[in-house]
DNA sequence: TAGAGCCTGGACAACGTTGTCAGATGCGGG
DNA sequence: CCCGCATCTGACAACGTTGTCCAGGCTCTA
């Protein structure tokens, strides 16, 4: 009868669905209620005739400690929260399972809210982390205004920014060299001969866009190319449009002869278009993708590494946490050039 | 000052970096605990004039409500916890999505974890999971025996398996039918009258993996073709295990004229192995992959439905939940044969 | 004007755990 | 034989929130 110790007057119910409690793990071994907390965490004290009794109650009545309880006495919820755009794409997985990897290795559990690009979604996601106490919070940021998170840094929840920097706070970033990667990108193409080279990218409002974009011009403005507006598009995102776009560029009199996608899924299109072609069009895409090597011809990227960016972020998170990281920095990650055919294609005109 | 209402005395130090309560918010706005929580739950019985007051307080301390407390005394957590093997794996983006996606419309959070196929860790993070108290579970087993999950359901945590079904307990389970799709698949080479047909796949232990290899057997003795071992490569995984268990089939004197592989790994390290070759060899993959139609010949694959399949899943944790589903069951996802070319090369000897 | 009924607000206990502290027990030495 | 000490155990409060219940003040009607 592992239930008579069970208040069954309770009129709220089967919360937990009557889960044992500790008091319950104590009534039936015979012993003191703090007892049992000694035996589950293993502190010290306890003679092993106690402990084999307290455990044999445990496994008898499947007893779990309730973590909400302690994290309301401890104050620490050994969890992170990651928030990021979007699980599915390609380029967040790795960077979430590495933050995941570091968090294990902290004893942290993750948990994960993608923002869809949505600045409002990702306040909401993040005050809901901060609800549930998260010990620290790493951010892919949506928006570009986060001072709703200053009481939150002052209560003390560790803040990394990912990719993207905090706006109008200052806070922890971990980037990658979007200005430079972007400009290498198109220095690559210009010193393949083209010159009239073509960018599709997403909405400038987005960090890494803007800076990619800047990066871009960057290259040209160094070579001596006037960039015509006709060759750049901007805040086209989804597949449609990015067809339209690159389709417009090409059919142009004076069509580009190359051109440099601001992100893995605006890449993906382009070669799409490309592929029904007969004209080369030199290509050079941010962000590496799976199989880009097995494309006739391969794709050249501009590449970067999602799961050190993750890796990183996590690991100045929990030196926050630690006490042992102190003022708030930029880190800024390197890209790789990966030449792999459509890069090193020459103008076609 | 804000802050007098706290205990000074106390000695734990600042948890939670002192973070306003809703005691303190209460003092500050000169009103009655209960109050403040019915402003803060938009319960009904607040004059417009309090509520002002009290929405004053909130705001000059940053407070926020802690849901810890609240998850103690409510016994939900609105929040579901999901096990996959690898959050860095493209199938499991999109599944992981779904879930999520579910969940947010049912008001709750998602927590994550990679069990990397190792059975122990998944049932270290399933109990870190039920020990939060996660209203349910979504999990794509690694192990065999899930009776460690007894006291847990019986305790009520909603739970349903995906794509591959528990081990020992009864419960919910959705999966793909990968013998069907399978089977499907190598008919398809048998159609295009292939004889020898190579069969690249996980270890059998793993339950998809079992299923797919079922599937290419009776398509093979549909047909009435015996299957060579030497065909057929169980359990290597690692890319350059797989890749030499593709070309010692190709080498072989009688060597196989198509391959089936048995997940999206496999499938792209076959791609690359292929490509080196001269002579065609047909190709059908079990998951479909990014790219898969630029490839020449595009990759002809057996395709499930990863979004799909977390939704299912995710609707059932739900209706497990409301009430509204009663016995376990288990769904089975059609698999759908995309023809992209490399399924329907001819064989070449 | 008094009583009934409604509306607002607050005191209190409870959720399950852990930290503090004091009591109980056993042992050895004076 | 008793005291002191070390070791083990348990009673109790506290963490921050919400559900219950009651008090006080108001309005409305008879």
């Amino acid at each position: 009868m592992p239930d008579t110790t069970r208040r069954a007057d309770r009129l709220t119910g089967n919360r937990y669905g009557n889960r044992p409690t500790m008091k319950d793990v104590a009534a039936r071994a015979g012993v003191g209620l703090k007892t049992v907390s000694r035996v589950v965490n293993g502190e010290p004290g306890v003679t092993p005739e106690t402990e084999r009794r307290v455990q044999e109650a445990i496994d008898a009545l499947g007893f779990r400690r309730n973590d909400s309880a302690r994290v309301l006495r401890k104050g620490r919820t050994a969890s992170i929260g990651l928030v990021l755009e979007d699980l599915a794409d390609p380029f967040y997985g790795p960077l979430s399972r590495a933050v995941e990897e570091v968090a294990r290795a902290h004893g942290a559990l993750l948990i994960n809210g993608s923002s869809a690009e949505d600045p409002e979604r990702e306040q909401e996601l993040v005050l809901a982390l901060c609800a549930r106490r998260v010990d620290g919070l790493v951010v892919i940021p949506a928006g570009d205004d986060h001072r709703y998170l200053e009481p939150e840094l002052k209560a003390g929840v560790a803040t990394v920014f990912v990719d993207r920097p905090a706006g109008r706070i200052d806070a922890d970033v971990v980037v990658c060299d979007n200005f430079g990667g972007a400009r290498d990108g198109v220095a690559h193409l210009i010193a393949h001969g083209h010159r009239r080279i073509g960018f599709i990218g997403d909405m400038p409002r987005i960090h890494t866009a803007a800076e990619r974009l800047r990066g871009y011009r960057a290259a040209m403005e160094d070579a001596g190319i006037p960039v015509e507006d006709s060759w750049m598009s901007l805040g086209v995102t989804d597949p449609e449009r990015v067809r339209r776009a690159a389709e417009e560029m090409l059919a142009d009199p004076h069509p580009v002869t190359a051109i440099f996608t601001g992100n893995n899924r605006v890449t993906v299109t382009v070669i799409r278009v490309l592929a029904e072609h007969t004209r080369g069009v030199a290509l050079v895409g941010f962000d590496d993708i799976e199989l880009a090597d097995l494309l006739r011809p391969g794709v050249t990227v501009v590449a970067q590494d999602a799961a050190a960016l993750g890796r990183t972020a996590a690991e100045r998170l929990f030196r926050q946490l630690d006490g042992t990281l102190l003022a708030p920095d930029r880190i800024e990650l390197p890209t790789r050039l990966i030449t792999r055919g459509s890069g090193e294609l020459p103008p076609a005109d």
